[in-house]
DNA sequence: ATGTATGCAAACCATTTGCAATGAC
DNA sequence: GTCATTGCAAATGGTTTGCATACAT
């Protein structure tokens, strides 16, 4: 069982904040959800279902695919996890305790997503008080085309 | 052949790009090419794939969905069309021009999808240059709960 | 005991792909 | 005439659904 550095009371304080939330709706606590949780948050970084699901199998813990969509609404509902929607057709995933906040730059071209953080941004749109709309969080997306893409261009 | 108020130089001003992209790439002129683009620079606000089908069937132009989805692909690559994906797995499609620059607003309980203007967050992003990318459009997405899923939520 | 959560497989549905026919050049 | 583009239908693949079984309460 090792573990990447990582601070452990972001772990403990996510299963704290789903222990309440399953409680408070009278929901079941469940190996399956404590388990994704726990891979979730043992990580950084964006992920696809498909690597959760394989993830978890390396660690021998067999969880279904319906299991894991479940699980995965449901931590996003409780705003443990933040999900996204680039430009292909699959959702993206990160933790959202422990995570700087930041923005993605999404290339048009390869779709790569970089991520960005700008504290002023960040600043400027939390000072702002937005009318009939409680923002939960947000996600500042910006295409274009990355240097890896422009290099390539160039030489065709 | 009624037209929505709209400014003609606009859809005008579409076709002319649209034309000098297609003669600069050796693209062909095709009638649907420029069929779809007049449909879309004939309205204004999001619309998905099955709307503009429909549309175009109701205005007796025949094409294939497949048609569509390259058409699609071809205007937002020469920055005709915006793309965005919002919560759901369907790409919604906007027009570039003559649509102000605006954000949106996402509700996470019913994926209503509100545009949201602000001029002063709009110059904020525009006056950073961001190193080794070349940003060609952004998108900010506040995801939180309308106020209309706020007042379902305390009747329950 | 009760009813929610899981696992499995089938269903769904937006999007993509392959290929023959059309038509822009 | 050549080859990109279209239309059609089949394939793809992420996500959802239905139902029987397992298990949290």
């Amino acid at each position: 069982m090792t573990h990447k550095k990582e601070k452990p009371d972001e772990k403990t304080r996510a299963k704290a904040l789903l222990d309440k939330y399953l409680s408070q709706k009278q929901y079941r606590k469940t190996a399956e959800r404590y388990a994704i949780l726990d891979l979730i948050y043992s990580n950084r970084g964006h992920f696809e279902i498909e690597w959760l699901y394989q993830e978890m199998e390396k660690q021998e813990f067999r969880v279904s695919k319906a299991t894991i969509y479940n699980t995965m609404q449901l931590l996003v509902e409780c705003q443990l996890v933040l999900k996204h929607q680039f430009t292909k057709n699959v959702s993206v995933y990160e933790r959202a305790i422990g995570n700087d906040l930041h923005h993605h730059l999404i290339c048009t071209q390869c779709g790569k997503v970089i991520e960005y953080k700008d504290p002023g941004l960040i600043q400027f749109i939390n000072e702002k008080g937005i009318k009939r709309f409680t923002p939960a969080y947000y996600n500042l997306n910006i295409y274009g085309i990355c240097s890896t893409c422009t290099r390539k261009k160039k030489k065709k």
